[in-house]
DNA sequence: CTGAAAGCGCTAACAG
DNA sequence: CTGTTAGCGCTTTCAG
C-alpha cells in the first residue's frame, strides 16, 4: 500500500532538500518524566547513573526510556554542558584517487575505531584542495573539540596557523621542524633510505624515485633516496623523479619514457604502493621482467602488497598504532599538555620484487 | 558495588578522558554583536544570508565574523530549529578485515561525498557485531536525522523494525523481499551468475564458490552461481562451496584441501576481490598455473583487481552512483516518499584469470 | 533523595 | 529594517 493517509496541513515539497514533513514527534525527556511520574530532573540523573537516583528508581526510569526507545539529545545535552565530545577526522586529497588509496582509509579507519574506544564521536570529513581554507570549520562552529588531519598535505603553514589561534589538532604526516601541532607519521627519510639501500644492494645502477616532493612524507622519502645514492656513489639522474603518483594512463607514458632514455632504469622506488603496483602492472605490459631487468619497491605495506605477482618490496609503515597514536596525541593538546611527535619505525618488507 | 572515593574539589585526573583545561573562550554571537553595534538577531540574520539586512551591513559582520574565526554553533543553532542536518554513516563488519576491504571504504567515500555535496554532515561510525543492538542510537539520541548503512550484514530483521518505528535509513546491501527500508546494491544473482557462466564457457568442470552465505548479497551470488551452473548441466560439488573470506592463513588452507580432493578444482568464484587475490596468490605459491590449471573470477572490480597478476576477471559494481543512490534514497524517506529499490547493474569484466 | 529554576548559544515570531 | 522576547531539550545548582 502505497498511498497511506494524506496529512492535511503541509504540501510536501518536491523540489530538493526535502522540508519538514510529517516527522514522527520525537520522545524526550519531560515524556519519560512524565511516564514515570518524576520530574525531568530525576530523569536526567537516573539516565546518567547518578547515585543520588536508588538504584531502583534508576532502573525503573531506564527501562522506561529503553522501551520508548528514548536516548538523551545529544545536541542538547552538548549545549547545556557546554561540551561536545565530538573530534573531526579531515581526510585532505583530492581526486577520489587519493582518497581511494587503501592506506590513507585504513588510517581512517583505525582513528574511527581509537576515538570510538573513547566514547568520543567521529565527524568524518573529506576535504578537497580548493576548500582547504575551510579547515578549521568543524572546530569554529562548535561540531568538534578538535582535529585529527589525514594527509598533510602541503599545508603546513595553514596548520600551524590553526595551531596558534588554539584550535586542538593532530596530524599524521611527516615531522617538520617548527611545528605548533602534534605530528604522527613514519620515519619516512629512513624508510626512503631502506628502499633505496635495498635497490643499491641489488646492483641498481639506475634507480628512478615516483613521488611528488611537494608532500612532505614524500619529501622525506626522496631525501632518504638520496642519502643512500651519495653513500653508495651514484649520482640520482633528475630524468628518473617523476610526480606523478595516480593516474593509470600518466604512469604508463612515464614508464615508457623511462625505457626509452639511453641509460634505461633498472630499478624503481615508489612513494606509495599504490604507485608501484601500477608501474609494475605497466612494465610486466610491455614485457620488462621483474625484478630481473627492473627491481621495485614501495611503500605502505597494504594488504594487497602481499598478493600482487610478483609480491611487492615494500616499506611497511605501522598503521596499527598510527590511530591511537593520533588520538592520544590529540587528546594531550586538548589537556592542555604538549605531545610529543611521533615517528613510528618503518621496516623494509622483502618480497619478490627486489 | 563499586564504592569510589569521593573526590575533593577535582585535582587533574590524568587517567583517561582530560577535564576540561584551559579552553580558550569561544567567541560567540553576542560578542559579534557588541562588537558590530547590532543586536545578536541582526547578527544571525546577517550569518544566515537574510535580505531582511542590507547588503552592506550583511557584509559588514561577516567580514567581523571571519576576521574573528567565528562561525555560527551549528549545536545550538540546530536544537533552536529542531533539525540536525546530519546523517549517520555505519559501517557494520566485525574484523577490521572486513572494513579494510577496499570496496566497503570505497563506498563510504562515495557517500561521504555525496552528503557533502548536499551540505549534510556526516557522523561515522564502525559497528562491530556484537554492538548492532545500538544501531539506531545516532538518531535516537538526535545527532542524526537518518542512517546510512553500509554492509547489510545478516540484519535485515532488525533493519526491518528500524524501518517499521520510523528510524529513516537506507542500506547498502542485496534485495529483500519484504524489505521496510530501501535498499541500494547491485545485482548480485546475474553478478554471480555472470561470473560462473565464464567459468563454464572457458570450460571448467569443478567450480568453488567461496562466499559467506549467510550474508545476503553473497547468498544472491551463489545462487547466481547456481542457476549458471544448472543451466549447463552441472552439479555443484558442496565441497568446493566455503564461506571463509578473510584471512590468509585459512584461505590457504581450503585451497589446499581443494587441490587435494579427487575431483580437484578447476575454477574459482570468489565473492570478493580480496578474497580472489589472496586465493591466486596462494595457488601461484604452489605453482599453480592461472588461468591454464585453475580459473578464477573475483567480485566488486576494485581499483587493484587490474593490477594483479594475471590481472583478475571480476563483476564490476559501480561505485560511483552507489553512494548517490544510498544519499538520494535516504532524502526520499525524509521527504515521506518510499523509494524504488535500486538494483545497479553488475558487468564482467574480463581480464587474465579467466 | 527530589523538584524548581536558570540558562547553554542560537533563531524566529512579534512588535516596532 | 531591527531589537526584544521566548524558548529548543537538556543539566545543574540550589533549596528543600
Amino acid at each position: 500500500m502505497q498511498m497511506v493517509m494524506k496529512k492535511e496541513p503541509s504540501p510536501p515539497s518536491d523540489d530538493g532538500a526535502p522540508k519538514r514533513v510529517a516527522k514522527p514527534k520525537r520522545v524526550q525527556m519531560t515524556d519519560i518524566a512524565r511516564l514515570a511520574g518524576v520530574s525531568a530532573s530525576t530523569v536526567s540523573r537516573a539516565l546518567s547513573g547518578s547515585t543520588l537516583i536508588p538504584e531502583e528508581t534508576r532502573q525503573r526510569i531506564r527501562d522506561l526510556a529503553t522501551s520508548m526507545n528514548y536516548q538523551v539529545n545529544i545536541g542538547a545535552a552538548n549545549l547545556r554542558k557546554r561540551d561536545v565530545n565530538t573530534v573531526g577526522l579531515l581526510v585532505l586529497g583530492d581526486s577520489s584517487q587519493a582518497i581511494s588509496d587503501p592506506f590513507m582509509l585504513t588510517i581512517v579507519g583505525q582513528v574511527a575505531d581509537a576515538l570510538d574506544a573513547r566514547g568520543v564521536r567521529v565527524l568524518l570529513q573529506r576535504l578537497a584542495s580548493a576548500r582547504y581554507n575551510s579547515i578549521a570549520d568543524m572546530y569554529d562552529s562548535g561540531q568538534a573539540q578538535g582535529l585529527i588531519v589525514v594527509g598533510q598535505a602541503a599545508l603546513h603553514t595553514e596548520l600551524n596557523a590553526l595551531a596558534q589561534r588554539g584550535v586542538p589538532l593532530a596530524v599524521w604526516g611527516a615531522q617538520m621542524p617548527d611545528a605548533l601541532y602534534p605530528i604522527i607519521g613514519s620515519d619516512n627519510e629512513r624508510g626512503g633510505y631502506l628502499a633505496t639501500q635495498r635497490l643499491l644492494e641489488l646492483g641498481c645502477q639506475h634507480i628512478a624515485y615516483l613521488g611528488d616532493t611537494v608532500h612532505p612524507e614524500a619529501l622525506k622519502r626522496y631525501q632518504g633516496y638520496l642519502r643512500a645514492m651519495k653513500e653508495y656513489g651514484q649520482t640520482p639522474d633528475p630524468r628518473l623523479h617523476q610526480s606523478v603518483l595516480f593516474g593509470d594512463a600518466r604512469l604508463r607514458q612515464i614508464v615508457s619514457d623511462w625505457l626509452t632514455l639511453d641509460t634505461g632504469f633498472d630499478g624503481v622506488f615508489a612513494a606509495s604502493d599504490v604507485a608501484a603496483i601500477t608501474v609494475i602492472s605497466a612494465l610486466s605490459e610491455r614485457g620488462v621482467a621483474i625484478p630481473d631487468q627492473v627491481k621495485v619497491v614501495g611503500y605502505d605495506d597494504i594488504p594487497l602488497a602481499r598478493h600482487v605477482h610478483p609480491a611487492l618490496t615494500t616499506v611497511r609503515q605501522p598503521t596499527g598504532q598510527a590511530g591511537q597514536a593520533l588520538v592520544n596525541a590529540l587528546f594531550d593538546v586538548l589537556a592542555g599538555r604538549t605531545p610529543a611527535p611521533v615517528e613510528l619505525s618503518t621496516e623494509l618488507v622483502i618480497r619478490e620484487t627486489a
